[in-house]
DNA sequence: GCTTACCACGATG
DNA sequence: CATCGTGGTAAGC
């Protein structure tokens, strides 16, 4: 049975958590400015509730966590915990990972470099496990609108506000809410 | 197992 | 603006 530990940080006025799993890998992670939802966000996919415990590897995650929600480089050095994940949504999760920092790709970009539907991009977008360290903030509608965002779990009418705010910390150019066109990248062919 | 309903969407008119 | 197509999930049988 695998172990888990949970490590909390507040930053900038809001909560970041990490749920650590074996071998120090990032099972989860996600941020709110609600605490208690936060945690209980972290914690509904594991069986047990997992103790706080901060380590080594939980405090490099989190200082990561907050250099990304601020817009910043990180090392990028932290190990995922892949194994719950479907083959689906960790093939989405491999191409939002290569969105550089400062761009954007849509939805549907994503469906037809992988040969699926746009629908479906979005259902493994929005069960992102590893908001910040997969960048799923960088995927919009077609339409270049900012498009939605879940906090902790679940939609919320600020959530866009919140997306929006992740996207002009990177410098991405939004102008009235709809992004710039020269930040659109797009997956490479082949 | 299968069926249904649900979606952080897209294309068309 | 409306409407339909869409594909992966999860919850319901």
């Amino acid at each position: 049975m695998e172990k888990f530990t949970l490590a909390i940080k507040r930053h900038r006025g809001t909560w970041f958590g990490v749920l650590m799993g074996d071998q120090n890998g990032l099972f989860a992670s996600s941020f709110s400015s609600k605490k208690t939802k936060l945690e209980k966000h972290l914690v509904c996919d594991v069986p047990q509730v997992p103790s706080h415990e901060s380590t080594r590897a939980s405090d490099l995650a989190l200082s990561d966590m907050m250099a990304l929600y601020d817009g910043k480089r990180t090392t990028n050095t932290i190990r995922l915990s892949l194994q719950d994940v479907s083959t689906f949504q960790r093939n989405v999760c491999r191409l939002m990972k290569e969105i550089p920092r400062g761009r954007v790709t849509t939805y549907g970009a994503i469906a037809k470099k992988i040969e699926t539907g746009p629908r479906a991009v979005g259902t493994a977008v929005a069960r992102n496990p590893w908001p910040l360290f997969v960048p799923c903030h960088r995927v919009v509608p077609s339409n270049l609108e900012i498009g939605n965002y879940s906090i902790s779990g679940g939609l919320s009418d600020y959530g866009c506000e919140v997306k929006r705010d992740l996207l002009t910390r990177e410098h991405v150019p939004i102008v009235d809410d709809r992004i710039r066109s020269e930040a659109v990248w797009l997956p490479s062919e082949a």
